[in-house]
RNA sequence: GCGGGAGUAGCUCAGUUGGUAGAGCGUCAGCCUUCCAAGCUGAAUGUCGCCGGUUCGAACCCGGUCUCCCGCUCCA
């Protein structure tokens, strides 16, 4: 694995990844995929699409707006869960959510609370009646008053957005860092997540948007037009790729988290009850599309989650070992009815289906798979850059990609320019450009010419010699081994088909 | 957002006590034809991140600002 910095400017000098609006000196966490890095993210794209969506039958693809109705996401939940009331203590440097120090601090005379309990149930033995001790002893109920005041005004403060009482509240309970014990604490700000814009171009009929954060809800808002234009029986699945956008606050390590990513969805709607199994199932089924790309075994592990989301009733990453550690690649995610019976609730409109097997209706149950294409980007190229030493001592720079994903397959070069040898160079490329990503290069000795395919990803390089003149040989080099052998120009299509295509790769999904 | 580090050619980086910029690699053209970079000749490319200040004079000193990297924090 080559260092980070590395990584970065290997992206940019080779026309993978470049910083967006660079003359302007860069955006924060926004990047333009170059030349190389749009067709790389694309053949991943189209990698991941083929083995979702073409290779299953219940399995459909969409392409639904970025832009949505509001209601979507208060029916989603992002506009309570992306919307964080933060503040910070001065001392510690610490970062908190001021509504979780506050209920953190009603936990705690909870505690006392149940203390009190304890000791009377103690006290009284046999006899003891906890509910009536609950609601008359006098220590017990100031406790739950005095909770219940303060989770009142804290929800009062935040429906209004009035942040300088939740600061003015924080203060008065005396609350303090839980780090540096200080209370000197900054004003609460609210942080929201999601980008906002306008949809109507005067300013007194625009109505607020936001950006998606996720690209899961344009499927369940479509879900019943899908099943019923497709005649979809479930369990069947709904695909997706498309941008979302969060407004992090911190941004950060190249292409892994930026404010506007690209994401791959599958939406898995299942029968209530089954939506174990198919967790399980997709867990699998995604861990051999990884495999399948042949970057090692152990640089992939399942993390379960301990705390779930408000949607989900399991979860688990997908994690990938990247130059920075064991990072998420992949969610795999039981949503259970959430999102449907959500937007039923909010639209008024049934989202059901009739299950002909059980003879009812219901809500079904949905199974996510959700993949950053921006991060698999990263995955992949992190994983194949390599500075290798060879045998005589000297070094190369290779970029191993996994063929299939490679942004160029083959390069074509005449050994010399000059006898013919150009002329012929062209003709294969020609022969081939239908079904490969072909180049052609005769700038320079061919030695160096191979180095420079081999730092762009190239997987093979076909040499036209003044032999295949006479002939109609070329050799043909292989970026990994660097061996060489002689092949049929006509022999070619059919060699490349066998290492390049699809279907040899994805054959055991 | 806080703390630390850094921004000079496409990339990696020099640049002395302030005197208006260099190297290596890469790129381009030509020569040479030789199957694994670093042969020869020539060339292009910089408002020294940006703005302001000090100074006769700023890549260098001062202030501000933007961006990137690392750690913390946050987030799925």
């Amino acid at each position: 694995m080559t260092d980070f910095k590395k990584i970065i400017s290997h992206a940019k000098e080779y026309g993978f990844v470049f910083p967006s609006s660079e003359i302007y000196d860069g955006l924060s966490a926004v990047y333009d995929y170059a030349q190389n890095g749009a067709a790389l993210k694309k053949n991943i794209r189209d990698y991941w699409w083929k083995a979702m969506v073409q290779l299953h039958s219940n399995i459909v693809g969409i392409d639904a707006a970025i832009f949505m109705h509001p209601t979507t996401w208060k029916a989603s939940g992002h506009v309570d869960a992306f919307n964080d009331p933060l503040i910070d203590n001065k001392d510690s440097k610490k970062r908190y959510r001021a509504d979780v120090l506050v209920e953190d601090y009603c936990a705690k005379i909870e505690v006392k609370m149940e203390k009190e309990v304890k000791k009377a149930a103690k006290r009284f033995g046999e006899t003891f009646d906890k509910a009536q001790f609950i609601s008359t002893n006098p220590r017990v109920v100031g406790y739950q008053d005095k909770i219940n005041a303060i989770l009142k005004r804290l929800g009062q403060s935040l429906e209004k957005e009035d942040l300088a009482d939740v600061k003015a509240l924080i203060e008065e309970l005396e609350i303090a860092c839980p780090e540096s014990g200080s209370r000197n604490w900054t004003d609460v700000k609210q942080f929201n997540l999601m980008f906002g814009t306008k949809l109507g171009a005067s300013a007194e009929s625009a109505m607020d948007l936001y950006l998606r954060p996720e690209t899961a809800q344009g499927i369940f808002v479509n879900f019943l037009n899908v099943q019923k234009t497709g005649r979809m029986k479930i369990p069947f699945g709904i695909a997706q790729t498309g941008k979302a956008f969060r407004n992090e606050i911190v941004a950060r390590q190249f292409i892994f988290r930026m404010r506007e990513f690209e994401q791959m969805e599958m939406q898995f709607f299942v029968p209530p009850g089954t939506q174990k199994e198919w967790y399980e199932k997709w867990k699998e089924t995604r861990l051999k599309w990884h495999l399948s790309l042949g970057m090692g075994e152990d640089n992939y592990r399942f993390h379960d989650h301990e705390k779930l989301a408000h949607y989900a009733d399991a979860a688990a990453d997908i994690e990938f070992k990247f130059p920075f550690g064991f990072k998420e690649l992949e969610g795999i995610h039981s949503r259970t009815d959430f999102d449907l019976s959500s937007h039923e609730e909010f639209s008024g409109k049934k989202l059901q289906y009739f299950d002909p097997e059980r003879n009812e209706n219901y809500v079904p149950y949905v199974v996510e798979t959700s993949i950053g294409l921006d991060r698999m980007f990263l995955a992949t190229f992190s994983w194949a850059l390599r500075e290798e030493t060879l045998e005589d001592g000297s070094q190369r720079t290779v970029l191993k990609l996994p063929a299939v994903l490679a942004p160029t397959k083959v390069a074509v070069l005449p050994l010399v320019k000059k006898d013919g040898l150009p002329d012929l160079a062209h003709e294969i490329v020609d022969s081939l450009k239908w079904e490969q990503a072909v180049a052609y290069d005769e700038k320079d000795a061919v030695g160096r010419r191979y180095r420079r395919q081999d730092a762009l990803g190239t997987p093979y390089c076909i040499t036209v010699d003044h032999q295949s003149l006479e002939d109609k040989t070329v050799t043909l080099r292989d970026r990994d081994s660097m061996k060489q052998e002689r092949i049929a120009i006509k022999e070619l299509p059919a060699y490349l088909d066998a290492k390049l295509n699809v279907k040899h790769w994805l054959k055991n999904i």
